[in-house]
DNA sequence: ATGGTCGACGCTCGA
């Protein structure tokens, strides 16, 4: 089984090469994040056509996640329990940055961490705690049944290691790469999960973000952000990880490249 | 040529 995931940039954008990226790669459960719009807005059918059941949660044009399968598409989660909410003003909102779904018994999440903004932003904090709560839900799956196949896939807006960044004098004072954000990453290492992207592609420079802005693609400015956390029965079948960098490629590419995981039967 | 991006509910916001 291949499952992968992706932050697309708008589902409605890029329909096509979703599409044909699952056909071209052979994955049978696609993670997005940052679809970028509502359920009813969502284009089911091309995914419909071509084998896939799609859970799809968005509530406006920001954020959204969605789940495609060809092998099941079962308890269908949106959010994680006492996932944050957030509002810049007005009432603050659970947004849609995770779904979970049972597909061929891997209980998939698809993950949208978000980005912080800024240190001193309201954002940040959010993000961290966001992260926190999750860890805490990810651990109790597993207090409840140790053999769980949880995958925690998405773009986690975190780069865990110098390296992830082309350069880090850049970086210096921002997010992504302060120690609290690397800390509540590396967290769920100490909870049991794997990250076996790292664990199988311990290579640096391989990364999966281009930022559209400055030439960041040509110029190979970039940033390792998108990553798989597997539970330890799951982390046991997994027998490849790609980073699939040719995604970036081309007219209308979104700005991340899809993290594909290869499972033994 | 010393700049240069996208996508969305877009005269602006978020990444």
């Amino acid at each position: 089984m291949r499952i992968a995931t992706w932050n697309i940039n708008s589902i409605r954008a890029r329909v096509d090469r979703a599409v044909d990226f699952l056909e071209r790669a052979d994955v049978d459960v696609l993670a997005l994040q940052e679809t970028k719009c509502k359920p009813e807005q969502f284009p089911f059918a091309p995914f419909e056509a071509a084998g896939y059941e799609v859970a799809a949660w968005g509530l406006n044009q920001w954020n959204g996640v969605a789940i495609a399968s060809r092998v099941g598409l079962e308890d269908v989660r949106e959010g994680f329990t006492a996932q944050p909410a957030f509002g810049k003003t007005g009432d603050p909102v659970v947004e849609a940055r995770a779904l979970g779904a049972r597909c061929a018994g891997v209980d998939v999440w698809s993950l949208y961490v978000p980005h912080g903004r800024a240190l001193d932003d309201p954002h940040y904090a959010y993000k961290l705690e966001w992260l926190e709560k999750l860890r805490l839900d990810a651990v109790g799956w597993l207090e409840v049944d140790p053999t769980a196949q949880v995958a925690l896939l998405g773009d986690w807006n975190v780069a865990p290691f110098d390296t992830d960044v082309w350069d880090m004098a850049v970086f210096e004072g921002q997010t992504h790469v302060s120690a609290p954000e690397r800390a509540a990453f590396n967290s769920f290492a100490d909870a049991g999960y794997t990250e076996v992207s790292r664990q199988f592609i311990p290579d640096e420079r391989r990364y999966t973000y281009w930022d559209y802005q400055q030439l960041r693609f040509p110029k190979n400015e970039v940033l390792r952000i998108d990553f798989a956390y597997t539970s330890p029965v799951l982390t046991g079948r997994v027998t490849g990880v790609t980073i699939d960098r040719d995604e970036r490629k081309g007219k209308g590419a979104s700005d991340h490249v899809p993290v594909i995981l290869d499972l033994a039967d």
